[in-house]
DNA sequence: CAAAATCATTCACATAGGTTAACAAATCCC
DNA sequence: GGGATTTGTTAACCTATGTGAATGATTTTG
């Protein structure tokens, strides 16, 4: 059924029974997004946050001199949106964009604030999820001062092996924080390595 | 009094009283901290989290080349420690020290947490706080990804002149994810710039 | 199916920042 | 007060990554 995945998720970090996963999903708008379709865009109001069902979305920011930085690749389980504009009213600073057809369970401000009141699990999963991400963003950050690129395409590469499949090339090395030809160049050397 | 930055400060943010930082304050342990004293150490448990009354502290982590890397700096009004450490119970993966004599507003889980119930303006406080310094962070990436060294020093510059009065400059290098010499170099040729 | 758009690769060259080492200045502390 | 430590500067050289441009390959779309 449609709850499948959303129940074997959060049963991973917090013991929720099927009959709240199926309230939770009561709650959610299920939308369905075409490959390239924006979910918002810098500047707008970010509505909802969602659940990934199906698909993948790129989750980014334009810098002073145009360019992408790719904050992260939301796939399956992955929930996504800006917290904070949901929060404080303010216009989001991030672009959100399926990279391919998606199906999505969302939640505007209302529905999550009930979702999370009426069933305490789904509360203390948002808890645990928010402390996580906040840490995962440092930990990038610091990879990003410490690490040379080649280290963090390879703990990419390690990590998320899947998105490789699914996102071109050029995605990746703006989630690097690199320029497509650098992948490139750090690729053909690493092969020049190995043989 | 006592309580006086406290209560400016979060009157700042939110409309509490006097009668309430007073409570707030009376559930804080005052603290003194020497110069170069360690509040805490990576792998340790973050115990408490703290408002700075009076001093400057750096919140830095070591990476595996075993360099330093400081995430902010904290002067008066600034509240620092590791709430992830401390809900999460895990060891937090950061250093705290002092870098001048401080005097700081500590507290422990408990008396967090009583005080956040106890005292609902506050409790907004600390969400409004907690959804700014996740702002702040990915800021801060973004300004790693994007900007020159000299920009990012021009910025700092401009937003906390005061640090440079009060901290060394290596570690405002390591703050600016360069090394000292770096920033010397930097200097040197705005200095040249200029005239 | 063909034209257009997107994507990946390669190369030559430019540059920001790292590295090492030496030295000077300032500060700490016995 | 004087030696030890910490801090800041400079210079020469090195390296990772950026830049721009050309070329194919692949994918999308009418």
């Amino acid at each position: 059924m449609r709850h499948q995945l959303l129940f074997n998720h959060l049963k991973q970090t917090v013991p929720i029974s099927e009959e709240e996963v199926l309230k939770l999903l009561d709650y959610a708008l299920i939308k369905n997004y075409r490959k390239k379709e924006y979910l918002f865009m810098q500047g707008e109001f970010a509505k909802y946050v969602g659940f990934v069902n199906q698909g993948c979305l790129r989750y980014y920011q334009i810098d002073e001199n145009g360019e992408d930085h790719i904050i992260y690749f939301a796939i399956e389980t992955w929930w996504i949106g800006d917290l904070n504009s949901f929060y404080s009213g303010q216009p989001t600073g991030f672009n959100l964009q399926a990279l391919e057809p998606c199906e999505m369970f969302m939640y505007d401000k209302e529905r999550f604030e009930k979702a999370r009141f009426e069933i305490p699990t789904f509360d203390q999963y948002v808890k645990i999820r928010h402390a996580k991400a906040t840490d995962a963003r440092l930990e990038r950050m610091m990879s990003q001062l410490s690490e040379t690129a080649e280290t963090r395409y390879l703990k990419l590469l390690e990590k998320f092996p899947d998105i490789f499949q699914r996102v071109p090339q050029h995605l990746i090395a703006s989630f690097l924080g690199i320029q497509p030809q650098s992948l490139s160049r750090i690729r053909k050397q690493m092969s020049r390595k190995e043989s």
